[in-house]
DNA sequence: TCATTAATGAACACATCGTTGATTTATGAT
DNA sequence: ATCATAAATCAACGATGTGTTCATTAATGA
């Protein structure tokens, strides 16, 4: 045994807590979760758990680096060239369609994090996520005379945005293909929601 | 003693309660919060706080329930027929530049119930709250034939985006007034994030 | 096969919980 | 000012969870 973790009973134990972890959420909610609760669904002795956990935010946390871990990855698949272009109106920006993508594979343990009783430093890392990557980039030639607000407001506007439609997404169970949840972002985005809505004529 | 709560010992006991719950939510989150915490911090006996909440989450649902009856309380003082008026393009509504104003006078509570370590579902009841007063009735004369994408995504998109910038302007420490803060939302979202940007010259 | 390491089982001292019953104190009404 | 009432206190309880320990068993990879 040795050099670089594959102890197969390391991977299985993490495994069996981090499903335990899932279920309970959805059970009884992170608050109410004791680390017997976990030990006792995922069948493993008490003391393994503080083999591999501080405790149970630490596991949390944990699970939580590796979604974000997992979307720094999608990003460098991605051809930087057509990420981010502005004038594709009626196409979605791909960085948005992988996004989508990458939530729907992870959807159970997504809606619970990103709901009602979710994690609400989770949305924050979600948020910060899409400013570094996306907005910003986006917004990149901009100087500041060009913008009718303060760019931190309106910032926090989109980015806030597009995580309460994923969130709305996520909780009527993702009917929407991720293609046309980027379409819809892109969109409302683009046109505002005066204009989508049907309030602006102009 | 009798008829309509008044007891002054009460009032007086809910009060260093609810004081003790922010000052400790400040320090270390309310996850980490015990009962003994509170009823040490507040000097009180611990027994007296079983009589008045189940346990430290019924003391967070009220003192949240509170909140949002302030909220409702605020509605009924607005003139309803000029609360509402899309076309009015460089004058904040009076309902958000209220809204601002209440947060405000909550500022210290609601910055930390808002924030980070804050609790998700208090967010999710201020969305809410501002669908079924403000959006909704904005577009209320709306028939989905117009509409250039789903309705709940749309709502969900502008009551997100928000409340994004209601925690940015907490998190900022509220630099601006609420007047400032109503007009910026109100221009982002009449002319669209694009455009404020400075990303669509039409 | 075998040294190494993960997992188990049992016990520990400690903390918090929610409740109880007897007692003291403050309150509002008369 | 008096006094019945209700709020708050105090001390104790059994129960449950925590994080750690140590000796033992079992699985792993070389």
């Amino acid at each position: 045994m040795s050099n670089l973790k594959t102890d197969r009973r390391i991977v299985r134990t993490k495994k069996v807590i981090r499903d335990a972890l899932t279920d309970l959420i959805e059970e009884k909610g992170f608050e109410m979760i004791t680390v017997r609760d976990l030990t006792e669904k995922a069948d493993i002795n008490r003391g393994t758990f503080y083999l591999h956990y501080q405790d149970k935010y630490d596991l949390l946390k944990k699970s939580e680096d590796e979604l974000i871990e997992g979307m720094k990855d999608f990003i460098n698949e991605l051809n930087p060239n057509i990420i981010f272009q502005t004038n594709v109106q009626n196409e979605p920006l791909p960085f948005l369609v992988k996004l989508f993508e990458y939530i729907a594979e992870n959807a159970r343990y997504m809606k619970l994090i990103l709901g009602p009783n979710g994690d609400p430093s989770f949305q924050d890392r979600i948020k910060q996520f899409m400013r570094a990557n996306f907005i910003e980039k986006i917004m990149k030639d901009l100087k500041g005379e060009s913008l009718l607000v303060p760019v931190d407001y309106l910032m926090s506007y989109v980015t806030a945005a597009h995580l309460g439609v994923i969130q709305q997404w996520l909780e009527g169970d993702m009917q929407q293909s991720p293609r046309e949840m980027a379409l819809i972002l892109v969109k409302i985005s683009f046109f505002g929601p005066a204009h989508v809505a049907g309030l602006k004529v102009e």
